[in-house]
RNA sequence: GCACCUGUAGCUCAGCUGGAUAGAGCGUCGGCUUGCGGAGCCGAAGGUCGUAGGUUCGAAUCCUGCCAGGUGUACCA
């Protein structure tokens, strides 16, 4: 309703002062005391015109208020005014089918998170992109984009040998038969155990040699399709012991499946090849043997591409997966979820593929976090081994939620965990707390979701016995109007959540038209009441609001608790 | 050293394209159960918005310096 507000008013700005040609209304969302929303034009007129604030205020309520529109005009302090939608257009919304402003409608949109590297295991980062990428992914969808969900993992690379190192001395050797001796449920662990042997053996400088040496090996085992040597087939089985493992955890999730697996082995030659030609037309220079771009004149730093093995690091591997995406998809917008330490190294590699190929390089957005910390405790550093495992949160959000309802409900655990990781703005580290996932009460998902199923139990008991004949009374009491005016917001909450891909937004507007029901539930009976019709509607308006709010941040709509 | 991110109540965070008396949740203290699911509701206490300046009618929000923490800074990802 605010646009239709904002129009208005603009309207009736153009009216009253032809001259003045930079109309742009915006309005705020208010305190409810103030009304639904407030309008600063005046002031800013009065700035730029060297007007009374007041005056002009005071001229455009006026206008408003003669022309009897959908809303009333008061004007309040320096020069605000303030809007009051009147009680039968609030109500008429709740009759009215959500109007989705679909801000990137017709927009071809590449949303890349999780990214999990093969042969590691998932840690609590990995755990909150792969939440918090979804989230964005069904945001910028419901906001009109058409979605390509896209996972990079490192599938070749130092981490892969160091990892196939500790696998072959596990073993013995290339002993292929050997690794059918570890049983299917527990490879995922006994893969993360011999990563952290791996690394650690890459801090001794004998078996650090021998690591390098492995690591040229497995791009060969790429570049020349290798499928059936015992190396081969170490590496391909347990490297899809590593898929799999990702996508039970994905299914355990409820996170909307990927669309598109791309593995660093897929992109590296395009990089490798890319950046050996524009290290001819002068994008890259050799420097000690090694391949570098020199990000300098752009405020950043030089950064390694090819190393002096000839191997491509993560950077032109970087730089063939962003030619990749942007020559099989042509996207308006490409974003990017990965933790802040990557940022820079971002950035330089953009920096370099922009000096040939401007177009996938302006329509990347790279969204980093912070790291994700347990509550009072130290960062988690996987290659040290001392790392909270994506299951780790989960299995201990999971037996929390079992003390607490007495049965199992994955819905509501995991719920929990994601509600957590979304209400906090992208950015900075993520604290994340056992203690108050066991609490789950307050700002959380499961009161979310409760304040759904209390909810949609009034639609039940109500049945069909209700008309929807809402002519007899239009004014609406403190509690409805309260929860009608928070309602309204939903559409433009959305539209700005989209914008400014800031799934938090979602989630604080939930928790406050959650907040707001539940103060109409406690003070306003909906059933037997001479208020029943009208207030049935305002209740499946909000079940619906409500459980689209959950849908964009991927928490279940459970029927019972 | 340089670059980027962060600093708001005891804790965890909203608010940041400048607007009215800076808001939640948790925790603390005190209330509410003949009624639609009490995982709820109501109330109280709790703040130099890191700090010092600047711009402005108006600054948590913009600019500058400083302080503190984090991250990156050449062959890891």
């Amino acid at each position: 309703m605010k646009y239709e507000v904002a129009q208005a008013l603009e309207t009736k700005v153009k009216e009253l002062y032809p001259d003045w040609k930079q109309v742009e209304v915006e309005l705020d969302q208010t305190e409810e005391k103030f009304g639904d929303y407030s309008c600063n034009i005046a002031m800013k007129m009065a700035k730029s015109q060297g007007l009374n604030p007041r005056d002009i205020a005071d001229k455009l309520a006026k206008a408003v208020n003669d022309a009897k529109l959908f809303f009333s005009a008061e004007v309040a302090g320096p020069g605000f005014i303030n809007i009051a939608i009147c009680d039968d257009a609030l109500l008429s919304y709740t009759n009215k089918s959500p109007n989705n402003p679909g801000v990137y409608s017709g927009q071809k949109f590449l949303v890349e998170y999780s990214d999990p590297n093969p042969f590691k295991p998932l840690h609590a980062g990995h755990l909150y992109t792969t939440l918090i990428g979804d989230a964005v992914a069904r945001i910028v969808e419901y906001a009109g984009a058409d979605v390509t969900r896209i996972n990079y993992g490192g599938d070749v690379g130092l981490h892969v040998a160091k990892s196939m190192w500790a696998i072959l001395k596990n073993l013995g050797g290339e002993n292929v038969e050997k690794l059918r001796t570890v049983s299917e449920d527990s490879r995922a662990v006994w893969l993360g155990e011999r990563y952290v042997e791996g690394n650690n053996a890459y801090e001794e400088e004998g078996s650090k040699q021998e690591i390098t040496d492995l690591n040229k090996k497995i791009y060969e085992i790429h570049s020349k399709k290798d499928k059936t040597s015992d190396l081969a087939q170490i590496y391909w089985t347990c490297r899809s012991w590593s898929y799999d493992y990702f996508n039970s955890l994905y299914k355990e999730l409820g996170v909307i499946d990927f669309d598109r697996y791309i593995p660093e082995s897929e992109v590296t030659d395009l990089g490798l090849e890319t950046v050996k030609e524009q290290l001819k037309q002068g994008v890259y220079e050799e420097s000690d043997g090694a391949v570098v771009f020199r990000g300098e004149d752009d405020g950043l730093h030089t950064r390694v591409f090819i190393n002096a093995e000839g191997l491509p690091t993560y950077e032109a591997k970087e730089v063939g997966l962003i030619l990749t995406k942007w020559q099989d998809y042509q996207y308006d917008k490409s974003i990017i979820i990965t933790a802040n330490e990557q940022e820079q190294y971002m950035q330089v590699v953009l920096s370099s593929v922009g000096r040939f190929k401007v177009e996938p390089v302006e329509r990347t957005n790279h969204l980093t976090h912070g790291v994700v910390k347990l509550a009072g405790g130290e960062k988690m550093s996987s290659r040290k081994g001392n790392i909270l495992s994506a299951v780790d949160v989960i299995r201990s959000a999971e037996s929390t939620s079992k003390k607490t309802f007495g049965n199992d409900n994955p819905g509501i655990a995991v719920g929990s965990i994601k509600y957590s990781f979304a209400k906090q703005r992208i950015g900075g580290d993520v604290i994340y707390d056992p203690i108050v996932s066991v609490n789950m009460h307050g700002d959380s998902g499961p009161y979310l979701q409760y304040a759904l199923v209390r909810a949609k139990s009034i639609i039940k008991k109500a049945g069909n016995t209700i008309s929807q004949d809402l002519s007899s009374s239009k004014k609406l009491d403190n509690y409805e109007r309260s929860i009608c005016r928070k309602m309204q917001y939903f559409d433009s909450i959305v539209d700005s959540s989209a914008r400014e891909l800031a799934p938090n937004q979602i989630c604080t507007y939930a928790f406050e038209l959650a907040q707001v029901f539940n103060r109409f539930y406690e003070n306003s009976p909906v059933l037997n009441n001479e208020r029943t019709d009208i207030r049935i509607s305002i209740v499946k308006k909000y079940t619906s609001i409500l459980e689209q709010c959950l849908q964009l941040i991927g928490l279940d709509i459970v029927e019972g608790m």
